[in-house]
DNA sequence: GCGGGTCCTTGATGCGCATCAAGGAGACGC
DNA sequence: GCGTCTCCTTGATGCGCATCAAGGACCCGC
């Protein structure tokens, strides 16, 4: 907790900064929170009673197996909602990728709120589906290499197809979400490089050079 | 459509054979469709803008790459609700593993039925939802003995625990679902057997003879 | 600047699962 | 019964990624 909010100093959100209007008067409701660096904002098997959304900063939702392999189930950034993924429990825990501002409001209320706003719990519940199914062709049938380009791709999909792109975890939080090892990560980012499909300006930041070949690894799937 | 039912054998259900009353009143609105082994009950792509149970029989959601390679994102035995996975368009085919009868209604029926209905299918969708990031879990960080072994006891499960259990399903279709080989699937049922943890009574039916060491197995993931 | 972290890259080696190949077992028609 | 087809099992070999190991790059406090 090192950082400009303090964990107690939560507040009304006085605007929401993106959203339509459900949205606006789904989270007006929220209170803000901040977290450090790999604090856990809610842990595996907590009860699932708040939802939550990122203002700034980056989350990882984490599920760790008895002898300490981590599987991340996905990457939340600002704008991006996240802790509804389940029923009465959270199966994942989420921590704060780096230091975050979360947005977060009671489950209860998005419930009894009505048609609309309960709708749109539905919709962001189907858009996490959509992902998860993504996410288990990838694990299912890509290389290590498709694997580490269809993040890159869909992390620049997230920016609004930029070019130029932030990484904003590290190696190892990769190699989680890829189900792979953080050298195999790593081998793989050096091959993309050095064919010129994409190109890394500092450890955590890339532009993307050749986007047909990129895609070309990617769209493999239908 | 080799089946007692043809498939423009359509007619209203007079009573749906399980689940509570809100489930009773939705599928009263649905018709009834026969499926022969393989068959496609809808495509990729196409518009999602129907939802399905099981009544008999049993399907899977298959997506498949450009080269070939499939991955089946999940079973659904009798009383299953499938087709709701995702937003405007399904993302993943879904195919009758074989000769199964579909109880088939309108989604806008359902969208439209107001709130108890509605709360429904979000709940159905957050169970796809929790079944598809454990799937991600195991595709991720899981071995190949482990693989075989959740998925197991995980049919076990769905029989209400029972100790014998049938395969709907052939070595293809597990392979496919667990992001592995037909060959490494059998090797692993083989090896399973000769450990004394489960044992084959057909090549499609098995019994479970040391719970405790394929709960083990599985529950290496907290 | 300098020391000591942490994070990342690269190389050498090994293993788990895929691939290739060859039968075996059960299902079904006749 | 018998032939044939599909599905399944088992064995031999190889490759992709994990593991083990060693350094390099960056970051931050002082």
């Amino acid at each position: 907790m090192a950082l400009a909010y303090d964990y107690k100093d939560v507040h009304f959100l006085p605007t929401p900064q993106r959203g339509g209007e459900p949205v606006a008067a789904l989270f007006r409701m929220g209170v803000t929170m901040a977290f450090a660096k790999d604090e856990e904002i809610y842990g595996q098997d907590e009860d699932a009673d708040l939802i939550y959304r990122v203002l700034e900063g980056a989350v990882r939702t984490t599920r760790v197996m008895a002898d300490g392999r981590r599987q991340i189930g996905d990457f939340y950034l600002a704008g991006d909602i996240f802790g509804l993924e389940t029923g009465p429990r959270h199966r994942f825990a989420a921590e704060a990728v780096r230091d975050s501002v979360i947005l977060v409001i009671k489950s209860s209320a998005l419930r009894s709120a009505g048609g609309e706003v309960e709708r749109l719990g539905w919709e962001a519940t189907q858009r996490e589906l959509e992902r998860a199914q993504e996410h288990v062709l990838l694990l299912g049938r890509k290389t290590a290499c498709e694997r580490v380009a269809s993040f890159l791709k869909d992390l620049s999909d997230k920016s609004g197809g930029a070019k130029v792109v932030d990484l904003p975890m590290g190696r190892q939080d990769i190699a989680d979400y890829l189900g792979l090892t953080i050298e195999t990560v790593s081998r793989m980012l050096s091959q993309l490089q050095s064919g010129r499909i994409v190109s890394f300006c500092a450890t955590r930041q890339f532009r993307i050079v050749n986007p047909e070949a990129l895609a070309r690894l990617v769209d493999q799937a239908h």
